[in-house]
Order: structure tokens, then C-alpha cells, then sequence
DNA sequence: CATGAATGAGTCTTCATTCAT
DNA sequence: TATGAATGAAGACTCATTCAT
């Protein structure tokens, strides 16, 4: 049907389902008919139910890798480089919406049937280098010296995340929503 | 076997299970063993799995509203009230982490069979909350005039949902860890 | 639709088909039909294909060690009971083709899916009810002295088993067919 | 990988696969993979699955005519031929227990998708030249005048085989085993 | 000769749900 | 209130087989 070979047209279609519905939710034949072959060719590519899905995660997984590498390594000052992170964050999440709703569903720590797979595992790439911005911004004298690097990694992060989340759930995103997010991360709510 | 009536017997191992092992994935047949109760017992307690499911949320989305309405009506500043807020939110998720791995499973836009919740839906109510604070401190000159009400309050949620999350994941929280949210979220991460 | 209870018309269908397929060439579609039942009921009595099968073996494996017991326990000699062993043994299996048929696919030695049933196990209650008339024809003297218990036994048991055998393929089995058998066992085949 | 020529490479695991799981539990997948090729390798070899059963089937149908053959015609009396087609029997069965076994699995009458193949029919070949023997052996004066043939020659052969079948089940077999048997067969038990 | 890729029909098993008691 | 027994539909997965190359 569609000319892109068929192991990727799997995998794009399980990116799609398993965010949608959920791991457990979607089934075999579902997957099989949105790509438009039949269940035996399905298994053909891929071992089972469950290697499918962590290849679709790992896929994503390395995509999000890379944008965090790619931040952490631009140049700039520690503060430039941190409004990167978030922009490409915000960026790469609202254009792929349906990898963000892949970890989304997966960030439960759960047990039994569905295959193991940890938002805060994949987040922690992030953490570690926002840590690593934050220290390069303490030792440059950018940040205040007394920084709590866990908690405040914690919370840019979470504050992104949550954005996207809204985002995803209807929320309009404004043009410059990183901006005040880093403006906001930067110098508190509280007047100067 | 146990005191408790039966109903929330029920609703305490749905709970559990839908938090473990997300909607689909959790089986009728599972339920009724883990309260120990046959499947038409629950089926004379519920409509039907869906029902179930709607109430153990509606449950915890109770709680936790009365949470905020707690933290929103305290007597104190905004300061004071966004603080007594942030300890709230991170004492109760953690009282009760079957209950927030529950909201977080649902957390994704979904279609088909699982039931509509929605984790902003909730939050909003938080959100709300937040953003009134924020607007009493900003009247009361505690914050910057200019400061944008959403993107603070997703920047604060956010803050303390992945405190939550890295804590469900494993991850130890420091006895003062909102005192540092709030703290950042107050001043910032630049040098003074 | 039948008077006797599902278990036990379940356990007859499962006789007759894996006595008739084997065990791997038989369907749980196929038994639920033949027995007038849906799928789930089957499971609602036995726990798998593979627990229905066991459970078939067990009844006829009991039914067969009934037979044995009730002719050594009899009255008489020992080459009246070794008569009387011959003649339930022929008697019995023609009435329960089905049930020999279950054991004799069963009768080699198998892995992987199909349940481990020994039809030596099971015929090894025969083999020593037999050695054991022999051991007391040799001391009453009505046997020779020298007599070899384990080959003799084997060659009662399959002298009868092989007529069985081939009377359900069609084999006409003469009325004195036991006596024929006991005959030719007590004395050979040598001219006097 | 082999030397051998892949049919026959084919054939061999196909006796040892059909021989230990039977036919419906083989699958072409398995065979495949046993023998080192791919499915349409092996389906150039042979019609179906079942057409490559009917020939495992068939070659060692002729190996066992032709031991058949090998002990009815040679030099000696009836006694003699009797312990010879007795000795190659056994030595025979034991050296390729995965016949046997591919036997015993097609034992039983059967029907729908298992292809019919009757032990009985293969046997009979056997039951014959043993009936000539006795027939010679009864012309000649050494057997007894009213001898059953039919009976005998069952007799016999299910002697043989059930000693087969306990040594394919772990049994020892003595060195001397089929002189015991023939032995028994010529006098019987009773004593002198 | 041999294969990578595909399929329609089937496998065993479990699902949420119901009904007579 | 509660249950033992049952069901239609669907679950993940494998079957023997084929076809273009």
C-alpha cells in the first residue's frame, strides 16, 4: 500500500496505537489491520506483542536522546543552552505527539504483563544534563551558589512536561511559552 | 472476611489494581479474587467494570480536591498558602500512591474503551487554586506584577508532579523538599 | 441437552477424540462441539486442554487398575486367575475402545506439548499382578522353576495387548480367544 | 552443512520429529529449523506435510519388510527361523528406536488430518511369515497339530513388541532376551 | 534449488457479562 | 445479597502453505 517498507510502517502505527490506547488496550489485530497487513506478517518482523512495543519505545527513546544531546553539546552559556533544551523539549514534543503519549501511558511503574519501560529512566538522561547546565551555571557564578541542582532540575523538567501535557490535552501553547518558562525558572515569582 | 463493607473493599482493590496494571489490563476476574468475592457479587455493587473504574477515580479526585480547597482556604499569605499547598499535595500523593499511580495511568488522551478521565481535568482544579494565589500575591505587591498565572501554575504542578513521580519511581525525598520547590519557585535559580 | 452432568459428558467427548486424534490433533473447538458446549464452560471445568487430558488418563488409568485388582484379588489357582486376568483385560477393552484407543496413542515416548502418560507405568500394575500369579504357579509347582517372571509377564501382556489391538482394526475376536491365549501360555507351541 | 543429500537429511529428522511428537504435533517450522532449511526448501522436496510423513512412513515400512524377508528366507528349520526373525526384530527396533517410535505414535486408528497409516497393516507382513513358519513347523511335526496359527503368531509378535516398547521406555533388555522369549513360546509355563 | 515475505484459517485461552437459583 | 455455571466475543499467537524472485 504505502511504499516506506513495512517494519517501519509497524512501528509507526504501533507508536500511534499504543499511545493512544495503551499497551494493554490495543490489540494484535487492531495493529495488524491500521497498518494494512495481516497478523502473521506482523509477527514476522517482530517476535511478539511485547518486543513490538519496546522497540516503538526504544525508537523514541533514542529520538529524545539525541535532542537532549543536542542541546547539551550547542554552544552558548549555560543559560543559552538551557532555553535550547527547552525549546527543542517543547519543540520535538508537540511535533511528535504521539511518542510523548507512548511514555505518557507508560509512566506508571506496573508489573505483570506490560514490559518494563521508565519515564523517570529516560527523563533521567535529561535530569543528569540539566544538572550538568545548572552546575556549569554555578560555577561560572550565573546561578546562585547554594542551587539544590535535584530539586531544580525536578522542577524545570516537570514544568516542561506538564506544558506539553496541557498542550496535548487542548491547551494552546503561546509562541514564547519556553521563554517565560526559562524567564520564570530563572528569576522566581517573586517580586524584584 | 473483613469488617469494612464490602463496597469498599472493592473499591480499595480497584485502587490498587487499575494503578498497577492500568484499565485494560486489569481483568474482572483479578478484582473479584483480590477482594475475595465472587464476579456477580461486584457486578451487584457496580454496573460494570467501567462504573467501577469511574468511582475509584471520582473517589480520589474527591480527596484530592478537598485537598486543594484545604491548602486554597488556610488562613496566611499566599506564600504561606502556596506552600501549605505544595507540602499538601507531595504528603497526600505519597500517603497514597496507589490512588496517584491511578491518575497517572489515565493520564493520556485516550479513545475506545477506557473510560474518559482526565489528568488536567483534575489538576485544573489545582491549577485554579494556584493561579488565584498567585494573583492575591501579585495584588499584595509578594509578586512580580508581570508574572503570567499559567505558566507559573503549570511551572509549580509540574515542579511537584515529578517530585512525585521520581518518589513512585524510587527516588528519596529530602524531609524539606517542598520548602526547596517553593524556595526556587520563589526566587529562581540566578545569583542574587 | 444430555441428563449427565457437563463434567462427566465433557470427560466421555474427551475420551473418544483424543482416543481417536491424539491429543494434539484435537481440538478444544472440536470437544466444546462434540460435547454441546461453549469454549468458556470447557475452561470452567478444567483448567487447560492439557489438565482435561490428564484427568481423562487418570479415569481409565483407575478404571484399569480396578480390573487388575479384582482378578488377582480372585478366587482360585494361579492359572484360574491368570485365566480370569486374560478375561477381563480382552473384556474390558472391547467394551472401552475409546479408552484404549486414549492410551495407545499415548504410548510412545513424547516432550514438549503432550502430557507425560507412560502406558508402560500404567500396564507395569498388570506386568506385576502377573509376576505375582506366576511367583505362586512356580511354588505351588503348577509352573516350571526356572520360570523367567519378567519375560513371561511381558509376553502374557502383549499377547493380549497386540489381540486387542487387532480386533480394533477390525479383527473378528473368536469367543474362546483368552482361552486360546492362556492355553498357548501354559503350554507352547512345541508338539507334546 | 551436511553431506548427505537434504531429502534425506529431510527424511531423518522427519522420522525423529514425527517419531517424538507425532504428526500433528510437528510442525513444518520445526522440521525446517531441525534440519537446517527453509520452508519452501522443504516443501520442494515434498508435496505437504503429510505427503513427507507418508514417505518417513514408508521407508522404514520397507526396512522392516525387508528384516521380515531377511529372517523367513534364510537356511534351518522352523525353530531356527523363528529365534532368527525373533533376534532380528528386536536388534533391529533397538537400533532405530525413532522408527519404532513413528510407528507406536501411528498405532492408532484414527481419522480427519492424521494420514492413515496402519501399524496392524505394516505388522501383518510379519503375522503372515510367522503363521508360514508355524504351518512349516506344524507339517514337520515340531508344533503341535491343532495349533492356532493366528493366535500364535499374535502371540508372539505382541511379545516382541511389548519388550520393544519397555525397553524404549528404559527397561534393560538382557542379552539373551529373545531366546527367553522363544524359549517361553516353544513350552509355555507350565511345569514338565 | 532456494529464499524472504506474506497469508487465511486455525490454535489455546481469557475477556466482561449474565441468569437461574 | 450472593453464587455456580454459562456464554459470545475477543485475546495473542502459530499453522501449513504459497509466490515472486
Amino acid at each position: 500500500m504505502n511504499d516506506v517498507d513495512v517494519r517501519t510502517r509497524i512501528l509507526d502505527e504501533a507508536t500511534r496505537l499504543f499511545g493512544r490506547r495503551g499497551y494493554g488496550a490495543t490489540s494484535v489485530r487492531e495493529l495488524a489491520e491500521a497498518v494494512g497487513v495481516t497478523k502473521p506478517t506482523l509477527y514476522y518482523w517482530f517476535d511478539s506483542k511485547e518486543a513490538l512495543y519496546l522497540a516503538t519505545m526504544e525508537r523514541h527513546a533514542a529520538s529524545f536522546r539525541d535532542t537532549i544531546a543536542e542541546a547539551f553539546s550547542a554552544d552558548g552559556g549555560p543559560v543559552e543552552r538551557l532555553g535550547l533544551l527547552a525549546r527543542l523539549f517543547i519543540e520535538r514534543a508537540s511535533d511528535n505527539p504521539d511518542g510523548v503519549r507512548l511514555f505518557l501511558l507508560a509512566e506508571a511503574p506496573r508489573d505483570a504483563d506490560q514490559p518494563q519501560i521508565d519515564l523517570i529512566a529516560m527523563h533521567s538522561e535529561a535530569l543528569l544534563a540539566i544538572q550538568h547546565l545548572l552546575a556549569d551555571g554555578v560555577a561560572s557564578g550565573a546561578f546562585r551558589s547554594d542551587l539544590d541542582a535535584m530539586t531544580a532540575s525536578l522542577a524545570l523538567l516537570g514544568a516542561l512536561h506538564l506544558h506539553v501535557v496541557a498542550h496535548l490535552h487542548g491547551m494552546p501553547l503561546a509562541h514564547d511559552a519556553c521563554d517565560r518558562i526559562i524567564r520564570l525558572f530563572l528569576h522566581g515569582v517573586t517580586a524584584p
